[in-house]
DNA sequence: TTTAGCACTCCTTTTCCCGGAGTGCTAAAA
DNA sequence: TTTTAGCACTCCGGGAAAAGGAGTGCTAAA
């Protein structure tokens, strides 16, 4: 049964009212947000009828309401409207992404900070692989006698390099042969093969060729299990105790210890939803049951997902959360199109 | 005036109960730990003597006492033991330690992480340089006609490497040539001249060659300006969330949000003092002046020094911590060691 | 110099009370 | 049938008062 405009426009009115202070809203606080249309009296029924229908809920009989989970729902789901971003707004997040050229994942987790700071509310950021990386190529590089840097490329672009020092001396015109070895026997070749193909090599050079091919292919291994492994970044968790529903330390410990020690439980949107919004008990886990998430993800190449998600008290801004989480989404996908990808077509004609 | 070594038991007592429960220590529960040895009556008057030379303090008149930051001042310059490890302690610490062979940077963020969950207490970390990076080395490799990775080798050994894309197309052949001239030009040289040296490039080279010199210039330059930022790192702020003193959430928030968003204004020790403890208003920070810092340093090669840094109550564990840090910066000292440095002197025999 | 005894202080916790905001229901009005 | 006014009722939150208790400082004796 759908609800009529005048339930709708409460239900609203009391979201929105709860959401900006914190307080259950009675019903002569709507009176007045409704300019006096209609009595006290008549918006108590109409409460009463929306309480009944589960969208409303009241702390105690003598309260005024506050929306439950599935009133939420409704609001984010039909009745909000976006709140639009300030041209500020636009210039900031325009500035803070334009100022830097750093690596992919820095790049990330940079995001998420400046996130965090517009939104206020804490933030995670994951960088979600659609399928296993493997490396595309390697580079050895002569230092001195005892030393050489290790470049590896991998197959969504990234570039890792090390220092590598040795126990025995390596002479410089050996290394362009076993960057050769390297680059046709450990390219291309996911994580868990790399080891097996070791170890057919192993008689087939010399021994400390041997050592030093091993030093390097763990170092791939290493890269592509942190690739793999989704690292999970989160920001400004302290802005969690702003919210007068974190004024118990208690609760403000427990969410705050989860978002930091159990990062990798935190939610990641199930398809391919641009934006996804979890309301209190929607949460699978437990240390979000009485908060919500709100998660975009955005664009990296092709071979990649980036997720920003933001967390905070089930009577979050929705509005203005969605709407910046958005636009930074967008703005972000189109930053890393940019850097990754050919040129546009201007040059083809 | 010396302290009686009564007078300083009775102090160290109140000191170590202090830390352990947060409640004032009254003179029964101090005969209690002196096994009798002595009445309550006498305690008091030794309790009322130390108040009045300002070792310890009284919340309201039938309070117990609480140390002072004077008291706490000697407890850790003359009373305190450091608390020593555990077995399975240095196991663990051992273990976490050795596990990675990450790059330096996020090796020292890392241990931050590390220590923050032995002690229990948030941590910062710094790495501190002790004179100005500049590039040791620049490697160009080619990937396609429209792209090529930079590899940037720094004075500390720090190995950085990015893929460039490009609007023109740049043969392969080019390359050695352009990296020969990046590393006649900018090797050795501070970021502030880089541009300078740049500018006298501008008319011998061809305009292409220029653009692309340029880019990774430019990348040169974002890469030492950033490690002279001396980036600090934090861990773990929520664990202050224990602490019964931060109970009022004013009072941790402003802590949090300090650590967070003025990293920069950390303690960092002066000299060369392997380990500084700072106690409530010893703090420079009016932030701090309510916590105290324990800092601790330790040697990453020869240019580099790295801090950890401990925050907590007034009340925190010094003894605990101490011992922790230093083993902490014993072992990383070791580990930096015997990684950067050649390797030990069995191979010159 | 140490100790027992005791009056006193002052914090903390509990209890009690009261005002007020808001409700639900009933009956009249539209 | 829907809206509105009126009213009794509920229950939270804050403040005052009371009870309880831990710990002190002081005095006088050991």
């Amino acid at each position: 049964m759908e609800l009529t405009r005048r339930k709708k426009e409460i239900l609203k009115i009391v979201v929105e009212g709860y959401i900006a202070t914190a307080e259950p809203m009675g019903s002569k606080a709507i009176v007045e947000q409704m300019s006096g249309k209609i009595s006290s009296a008549t918006v108590r029924n109409e409460l009463a009828d929306l309480t009944e229908l589960g969208y409303l809920e009241q702390p105690h009989t003598s309260a005024g309401r506050i929306p439950s989970p599935a009133g939420y729902r409704l609001y984010v789901n039909e009745l909000m409207e976006r709140k639009p971003l300030s041209a500020e707004e636009t210039a900031e997040i325009n500035r803070s992404l334009s100022g830097t050229m750093a690596g992919t994942d820095e790049m990330i987790s940079r995001a998420g900070q400046m996130v965090s700071s517009i939104v206020g509310y804490p933030t995670y950021t994951v960088a979600d692989h659609k399928s296993a990386a493997t490396v595309q190529r390697f580079e050895l590089i002569a230092v001195d006698s005892r030393s050489f840097i290790a470049v590896v490329m991998l197959s969504d672009s990234q570039v890792k390099s090390q220092l590598m020092a040795l126990d025995l001396p390596v002479e410089a015109e050996q290394l362009p042969q076993l960057s050769h070895l390297l680059n046709t026997h450990f390219t291309g070749v996911g994580k868990a093969e790399m080891n097996g193909h070791l170890m057919s090599l192993s008689d087939q050079v010399d021994g400390n060729w041997f050592l030093l091919l091993n030093r390097v292919v763990e170092y791939a291994g290493e890269l592509l299990a942190r690739s793999e492994r989704q690292e999970v970044f989160t920001n400004g968790a302290s802005q969690l105790l702003k919210f007068p529903e974190y004024r118990d330390v208690d609760k403000a410990h427990d969410l705050m210890s989860f978002m930091v020690d159990n990062k990798e439980n935190l939610p990641v949107p199930a398809g391919d939803t641009p934006m996804q919004i979890l309301i209190g008990p929607e949460n699978v886990n437990d240390a979000l049951k009485e908060s919500s998430v709100v998660i975009a993800s955005y664009d990296i190449g092709d071979n990649m997902r980036g997720l920003v998600g933001v967390v905070g008290p089930t009577r979050m801004d929705y509005a203005t959360v969605a709407a910046r989480l958005s636009y930074f989404a967008e703005s972000l996908s189109a930053m890393f199109g940019k850097k990754n990808q050919l040129p546009p077509k201007e040059e083809e004609k």
